[in-house]
DNA sequence: TCATTAGTTCGGAATAAATGAACTATTGAA
DNA sequence: TTCAATAGTTCATTTATTCCGAACTAATGA
């Protein structure tokens, strides 16, 4: 199997980290590992916010985290461990992580049920 | 015509500020607006990144920012004025948006032309 | 070797984004 | 008032992304 793609720090951007964590799966996923200082498997998050999750879906979910320069994934054994780039981020744009993951907290603890996105409210014509 | 949308800060999520600004133009166009005090129309954006983009994509991009909570747009006679939400949410969100646009500002002094993903094989020069 | 576990990849359906054409609102001039 | 110009929005169609079940790969242990 090919080895897992991740990019140099140098080639991260704004824009992919941002689209990466404008999921809420993958903000959840990314919250918990980053805040956890041991790495984390994949199927730690078969279930995220209070649903089940395919994991071939889990597993884009991961390899778009990855691809955006957020995680490291290695595998051990059988199964993958990932751990956060926050380190490094930090040192190309200082408090970026940080604040998003903050801003993440505060909208957990003043929403506890609602953490969609709004939804188009108008109903498609067809 | 039906009045614009304007979500009620309470509303605003990290998921969906994270979207609007995960796109190169949306983040150059809202970057802009808050960086200067002074409101800006739609139009002045038709030149963004070096590229000519449709109005009516221009238009999407603003609804975008605009349904976000990121801007407030206003009419005043024949066209928009675009003013930034910043202070609203930073109250919600502190240092969020800071943390992005001065990301964003570190990547434009890095790479002053390719500010797309890195979709090209080029030689990185570091 | 085979079974199990953990994750990736493939393919088609569902969803979202981009954009030319048509439309709406406002202003100013005739 | 009527017409033209300007600034954006909305519609409809094409294009690109995402989701997820099924099939596949890799490591481990019996």
């Amino acid at each position: 199997m090919r080895p897992l793609f991740h990019p140099s720090v140098d080639d991260v951007t704004v824009e992919a980290i941002l689209h990466a964590l404008s999921d809420p799966v993958r903000v959840a996923i990314f919250s918990d590992i980053a805040g956890s200082n041991c790495s984390q498997n994949c199927s730690n998050f078969l279930n995220v916010s209070d649903k089940a999750i395919p994991k071939s879906t889990l597993s884009q979910h991961f390899k778009a985290l990855r691809e955006a320069g957020l995680i490291r994934s290695e595998r051990q054994g059988v199964e993958m461990q990932n751990v956060s780039r926050c380190a490094e981020i930090q040192e190309r744009f200082p408090g970026l992580i940080a604040a998003i993951v903050r801003a993440h907290n505060i909208q957990l603890q003043s929403k506890p049920r609602a953490a969609k996105a709004p939804k188009r409210k108008r109903k498609a014509s067809k």
